[in-house]
DNA sequence: ATTTTCAAT
């Protein structure tokens, strides 16, 4: 495995500093990505994987996790051998930012070819989702219209906290993980944003809003 | 009310 992912992994203070879901991040000029893979290896059996990706040399992290896919992966991608049987995958993202629109394009071109890839993305903020019409929402919507499922990570706050136990544990901090004050405020408006985001105006709805305005 | 953003100095 390469070394450069078998890392080290986030510190405490990093970790909470790139995490905070709070409206104005000011000077998060970085976006880490945590992810845990899970790998069906056989019927009954799945191995696991974990670590966590910066993003680096202006490569955003999702396409640098994109460069690493075949060594994390083995097995993914597959050779397109005749016969050939190609593992099956459950990969969970805990991004510090939701992608950019050029990386859900990307990683919608990717995983569009792999029906052996599952992705599930939890994100603490939104990066440049602001405008209503604004390419980043749209790659949202795109990345959910194939499947990928995405969700500010509240939602699975178990599934967060047992990720960064097992980070902290790793680390000899035996320091329970706080979450700050406003966690749980913020993630209700951050869900709300992103269900807006991803559940756009139907054409339904528009005609309706027409009738009402009578138009 | 307004604030920031996978930097650039």
């Amino acid at each position: 495995m390469n070394t450069k992912l078998d890392s080290v992994l986030l510190p405490r203070k990093k970790f909470i500093y790139h995490y905070k879901n709070m409206r104005w991040a000011k000077g998060r000029h970085e976006t880490y990505l945590c992810f845990v893979i899970k790998r069906r290896v056989g019927p009954d059996t799945l191995t696991f994987d974990f670590g966590h990706l910066r993003n680096r040399n202006g490569c955003h992290v999702e396409l640098l996790f994109l460069r690493y896919v075949g060594a994390l992966c083995p097995g993914l991608l597959g050779y397109g051998g005749p016969g050939e049987k190609r593992l099956s995958y459950s990969i969970t993202w805990f991004c510090s930012w939701s992608p950019c629109a050029n990386c859900s394009t990307r990683l919608s071109q990717f995983l569009s070819r792999l029906p052996n890839l599952r992705l599930r993305i939890f994100v603490s903020r939104l990066y440049f989702c602001d405008m209503e019409d604004s390419r980043e929402r749209e790659g949202l919507r795109m990345l959910k219209n194939i499947g990928v499922q995405i969700t500010n990570y509240k939602e699975r706050i178990d599934i967060f906290l047992i990720y960064l136990g097992s980070t902290l544990g790793r680390l000899s901090h035996p320091k329970i993980f706080k979450a700050w004050g406003e966690l749980h405020q913020n993630s209700v408006r951050l869900s709300r944003k992103l269900k807006r985001i991803l559940q756009p105006l139907e054409t339904e709805d528009l005609r309706d809003a027409f009738k009402l305005l009578g138009l």
